[in-house]
This record gives C-alpha cells, sequence and structure tokens, in this order.
DNA sequence: CTTAAAATTTAGATAAGGCTAAAAATTTAT
DNA sequence: ATAAATTTTTAGCCTTATCTAAATTTTAAG
C-alpha cells in the first residue's frame, strides 16, 4: 500500500508525463510538488525500489504499468468525488479541488466501485477531465481551449485550464459555467481576443481568458 | 489542525470516558489503541501542550471543552459517514467501520454540514449509536441490551455492542438486522438464554448473543 | 574541448509517531 | 510500614518525509 505522500508523487509524475513515454525529471517533479529536488530525490528513489517508476540517476524517471494503474487509481478516486460533491452535495467549481486532494487517498475497493455506481458511471469530472476506468483507461479527451475555436463556431464550456479559485470566480462572474454555450463571432489578431455571444449578451473574452477555458464543438 | 493520530487518541480518550467526567489512564489508552504505554504518554504529554486534555504526571487524563469538541466532531463524521455507506451506497452492517475510519479524518466543514442535509440530518448511526451534533451534543441513547428486556415485551434491534465482523455475520444468519421486531418469550435463568419471537419463528438466544445486542423498546 | 552553469544526488539534521529497555512513582499486599 | 507488583515516565533508537548544504554529474557556452 501506497502511503499518501507515494501517491501524491505518482500523480505528480503521472501529470507532467501527460500519459506519454516522456521521462521527467526531478526538478520538474520538485517544483510540481512544491518541494525541494533533494526530497523528490528521495521519494524517487523509494518509487523505484517499490517498482512503480524506471529510474537513473540524472536520466529522470518514467512510470512503470504499476506505477501507471496506481497514479491512474488516484486520480480516478479524486474525480469521482469532485462528481460526489458537485452533484450530490452543493459544492460548486472552485471549491472541490481541495476536498477531493484529501478523498484520493482512502482506500477502499468497493468504496470506489459503489460511489461509481451511486454516480451513474460519470467519465467527466465537474472540470470536464476524463475519469479514468478500473484499468487505469483514460477517455480521450474530446475538449480543446476556447482559443482553438474558429470564428462562427459554437461550442460549450467543459472545463478550466487554470483551476484557481481566482479564474473559476471570473467565471462564475460572468455566468461562464459548466455547459454554457459559447459562440465565437470574430477573432482580433491585435490582441487575441475574441468576440462571443453567450446567453444572448456578446462580450470580449482576453487572450488569457480564451487560453484557460476548454470547450467541446457542439 | 489535529492529525490523525492525535484524533484518533481523543477519540479512544471520549469512549473510554463515555462523556463522563472520569480521569483515564495511560494503560488503558495503550490498550485502546493497540500501542505500549510508552506512545501512549509521548502522545498524552503532546495533547496536553495542545490544551485537548487536561493532564497530571502519574495522574491520568482528561479531556478539556475542547477536546471533548474535536473528539465528538471526529465521531460525528466517522457516524454520519456510516449512514452514508449503508444508506446511499450498498454498504452492510460489518463493511462499514474499517472505511469510516479513514473518511472520518476528511477536512472541511463544508463537506460534513452538506453530508449530513443529504443524509436527512440523521441522529443514529447503522449500529443504533447517536451521531453528536455540531456543537459536539450528544442524543441521549434509548437503546438497552436484549439481556434486560423484559418477559411478553417488544422491541425493536437498534444496534450491537460487539461489532467484530464475526458477530455481524451471526446477526446476517439469523436474519436479525436493523430494525428487525424481536419479542421476548420466556428467559431461562439457568443459562441466562432466552427464547424469542423473530421474524413469527422461535428461537433460542444464548446469554452471549443476549448481552451484545442493542434494542429499543416499542 | 574545456570550463562555467545548471541539475541532480548525497550527507547530515529535524519533527512526528512509534518501539524497547530502564528508571521512577504509585498501588497493593503482607 | 515497607516490600513487591504494577503503572507510568524517561531515555535512546528507528522510520518517513522533509530540509540545508555540500558534492557530483550533466549540459551549455565560449
Amino acid at each position: 500500500m501506497a502511503t499518501f505522500s507515494e501517491e501524491n508523487y505518482l500523480k505528480a509524475i503521472f501529470h507532467l508525463a501527460s500519459n506519454d513515454d516522456v521521462t521527467v525529471s526531478t526538478n520538474a517533479i520538485a517544483q510540481k510538488m512544491e518541494t525541494k529536488a533533494s526530497s523528490a530525490t528521495d521519494m524517487i528513489q523509494k518509487l523505484f525500489e517499490k517498482g512503480l517508476i524506471d529510474y537513473q540517476k540524472y536520466k529522470g524517471v518514467k512510470l512503470t504499468d504499476k506505477g501507471r494503474l496506481a497514479a491512474a487509481s488516484v486520480i480516478r478516486k479524486h474525480r469521482l468525488w469532485e462528481v460526489f460533491l458537485v452533484d450530490k452535495l452543493r459544492f460548486s467549481w472552485d471549491e472541490v479541488h481541495e476536498v477531493a486532494e484529501q478523498l484520493e487517498h482512502i482506500k477502499s475497493r468497493k468504496l470506489t466501485l459503489e460511489l461509481d455506481a451511486f454516480l451513474g458511471f460519470p467519465t467527466e469530472d465537474p472540470h470536464g477531465d476524463p475519469i479514468p476506468d478500473t484499468n487505469g483507461n483514460m477517455p480521450a479527451s474530446l475538449k480543446l481551449l476556447l482559443a482553438k475555436v474558429k470564428k462562427a463556431q459554437r461550442c460549450i464550456c467543459v472545463g478550466v485550464k487554470d483551476s484557481t479559485p481566482k479564474f473559476l470566480q471570473y467565471l462564475d462572474k460572468y455566468k461562464i459555467a459548466l455547459g454554457t454555450e459559447i459562440t465565437v463571432l470574430s477573432k482580433e489578431s491585435y490582441d487575441e481576443s475574441m468576440a462571443v455571444n453567450i446567453n444572448n449578451i456578446q462580450r470580449t473574452i482576453s487572450k488569457e481568458v480564451a487560453h484557460n477555458l476548454y470547450v467541446k464543438i457542439s
């Protein structure tokens, strides 16, 4: 059984490698974990001894199949709990992450299974991120950044890239939520801003916002 | 913020003192925590420094108001999660404890509040034990041991004293569950066994079982 | 191709929680 | 009342996850 800390490192490595076969550097891990490189090295050696990562001194790190499954399991639990908090309790977008960070470490095969069924086998969390299945497979995500959407296309807001409370509060303020329909009216090449229609109101979206909002073409 | 370990010790002390003003010995705490007296002493000193217990060397321990509230909060969360597991997910009596031991340590005021509301503000957990309110007050329990029930009285099964899987499985086997109605037909003074009626079937209940089953007179 | 900078690892410390063994205080029993 | 037994505490050590500082390896620049 992995400790909380081991699970958090595995999750960090999984996210940094973004599914791929890339090797992840000690520094990148340390930064993600908000700790020092020496601490990361210590944990890397521990995860290596447990067979959860491949590792060669100075050469970076890659998840093994076992490690990838462990990481996906934690992410699965995190995202299922987020769905629970939003769908069943009255949590909003910007409130779920912190609690899910705690709930993701609960160890009970039955709990995860039953929770999944109770929620109706969801495939995405409230931020539009896919929920890995029991075998650690991630459904492919269809979402893209609003900034990539072409003129005259309609799309639906499905998630955020920046999930800081500050950005989520901005979205709340302008009534942009999961499921909100956005139509791109025009794009301004000078500052990369875009004119959009949201709930029949025309608005200008800055480059910063357009690069942090995920949508699905509808 | 208390650590998991601190919370577990507070809970142990709360249960050993059973609400009362009794002082609890180091040995009793160590035994409940399945650890050594020396470890208990270490933790006692830590809890004392945090103002959670009153303590004098060699003289035992008593919860302060602050400590009692902290302990009740953990017990509240434990029992709310047990209700969740049984009412909303498909957990049975003997499966909830282990998972609730983990869930009780999740720190989020909002989560506890919303969970309570989602469950319809329950006052008892699936074993018939009362759920402390937000202020740490325990509703008085009306339950008593089946062994105390008089001849010809009818009662309803509301909980167990012995919550080991072994006993809970015995109950499942004989179709005794929360809410099952039991009528005492006669009591045998020789071996303290009792004849009872359960679901229109007459059965003999041993002293051991009668002393481990809680009921409410109906 | 050598050296300076950057990245990574090692060494040694700390704090939390636990253990064993030994010392000290309190109880119990004679 | 005092010796024996029990309880509790102290002292010293271990593990996990962190840190700082120093050493080492890799990378990049000239």
